[in-house]
DNA sequence: TCTGGGGTCCTAGGACCC
DNA sequence: TCTGGGGTCCTAGGACCC
């Protein structure tokens, strides 16, 4: 049996537990730069505040019933997701814990006996609340599919589960499953939505009887057919590694205005690079490839949604893996000035790091030049400087102090449990 | 005026090899 | 006129997730 559990309104709880004024109240958590909706806890739900609609829109009704405004913190989410999942890992034990996203972990829950399924979700739910003051939702079934359809009905109506739904008998799964649309299964997006509505299967039961075979043929090969496995009952996604080593690192933003000059764009990409390498570093890895982006503005045409303006990049193969961020900088420096166009207003940029492999020269290498291990130990400086102080206090200078790209970030709360001079008062 | 950011997995198809 | 079979590796693109 699988467990999930997932927080709930994440960021919203996360605010509430500093904010205990807030406990009842409609709290939103914008994105970054401020542009749309990312989270909403009940309360503001109700007034119709919409998931992932832009903030502009929304602000009307947000003023009106004086909903409690954040841009994102993610700081502290980050911290208290930290929190959470160290609660789950020390009640039901490291290697049953997978933390599948910052407010969702899935648990093993072989080890516990049948009979207890019940008592034991609760408790998990107990717990969490009481050592870190985060709500979550728990769902129990005998596939991370299941569980997770389990979990959308604890959620749903909080006070007749008291969010936890434990699925244990075929009645209980067919019976939940008859009552789920086939869109709201974890795995099926628009696009596979779409056709199955078009084939007649409206939900999640329907969808569980259709033959493997027509599933690996109509949805993505070995995805359909895993997903339909699922929904079978039958176990065919397990339970993955944790810290599994990125292959991909990438550190993107909207400009917090449009952006017209090439210093400024350089600036942007030098900071989203050495934000990168970092990630990087924290991997012990070294990167072979790297990307950078900018999309510039385009002019909006009235009644179309939203769409983003194309992507102008280009890719550097870097001579040799690294992680140093001076490398890093200038190979994007040099991308920068091949894409960018004069005259153009951008809102957005960014870097990917690929290729990326384990970086050998942490302990010194022998087949490196020197410099470049004393380059690896100034970085590990440079981070534990800024880890400790506060971030940025040791940049490069190409990352600028101008930064008029900066996001927009107006209703920030403190970074609580980060931070000695954000402490929370109680006076 | 104003619409986020960061990932994963899989498949198809091309280039190349023997 | 006629042109095999079997592999690997890489990339782009499509789908999905939170």
């Amino acid at each position: 049996m699988y467990a999930v559990v997932d927080c709930n309104s994440f960021y919203c709880s996360a605010e509430r537990v500093f904010r205990p004024e807030l406990a009842d109240k409609p709290v939103v958590v914008l994105s970054n730069n401020d542009g749309c909706i990312i989270s909403r806890s009940d309360e503001a739900k109700v007034f119709g505040v919409k998931m992932a609609g832009p903030y502009f829109l929304a602000k009307d009704i947000i003023e009106k019933h004086n909903i409690a405004t954040f841009s994102s913190n993610y700081n502290l989410y980050g911290d208290m997701s930290w929190r959470v999942m160290e609660t789950l890992r020390i009640i039901m034990g490291e290697e049953n814990v997978e933390v599948y996203s910052v407010d969702e972990a899935f648990i093993n829950m072989d080890a516990v006996p049948f009979e207890k399924l019940d008592a034991v979700a609760l408790q998990i739910r107990e717990t969490v609340e009481q050592w870190t003051g985060v709500k979550v939702s728990v769902g129990v079934a005998p596939t991370k599919v299941l569980s997770k359809v389990a979990n959308h009905i604890a959620k749903k109506d909080k006070q007749a589960t008291n969010c936890v739904t434990v699925l244990d008998t075929p009645q209980k799964i067919n019976e939940a499953l008859s009552l789920t649309p086939v869109g709201e299964v974890w795995g099926v997006g628009r696009q596979f939505a779409k056709k199955l509505i078009s084939f007649g299967i409206l939900d999640a039961y329907q969808f569980s009887k259709m033959p493997e075979e027509w599933a690996r043929k109509n949805f993505g090969g070995v995805v359909g057919l895993r997903l339909v496995k699922e929904l079978k009952c039958e176990p065919s996604i397990g339970l993955g590694d944790e810290l599994v080593e990125k292959k991909m690192i990438a550190t993107t933003r909207m400009f917090g205005a449009p952006v017209k000059d090439l210093a400024s764009i350089k600036e942007a990409v030098a900071t989203y690079t050495s934000r990168a390498a970092e990630k990087l570093r924290r991997q012990f890895g070294a990167a072979s490839a790297i990307t950078a982006f900018v999309v510039p503005k385009m002019p909006r045409e009235d009644d179309h949604p939203f769409v983003h303006g194309p992507m102008i990049s280009d890719c550097i193969m870097l001579p040799h893996a690294t992680c140093v961020t001076s490398d890093l900088i200038k190979a994007a420096m040099k991308i920068v000035d091949r894409i960018y166009e004069e005259g153009k207003l951008y809102k957005k940029a960014g870097v990917m790091l690929s290729g990326i492999i384990q970086d050998t020269s942490v302990q010194g290498n022998f087949f490196i030049p020197k410099k470049e291990n004393n380059n690896r130990m100034l970085m590990s400086m440079m981070d534990n400087i800024n880890f400790s102080m506060r971030d940025d206090i040791l940049k490069f200078a190409a990352s600028g102090n101008q930064r008029n790209w900066k996001m927009r970030q107006e209703f920030r709360s403190p970074r609580y449990t980060s931070r000695w001079d954000e402490l929370c008062e109680v006076k």
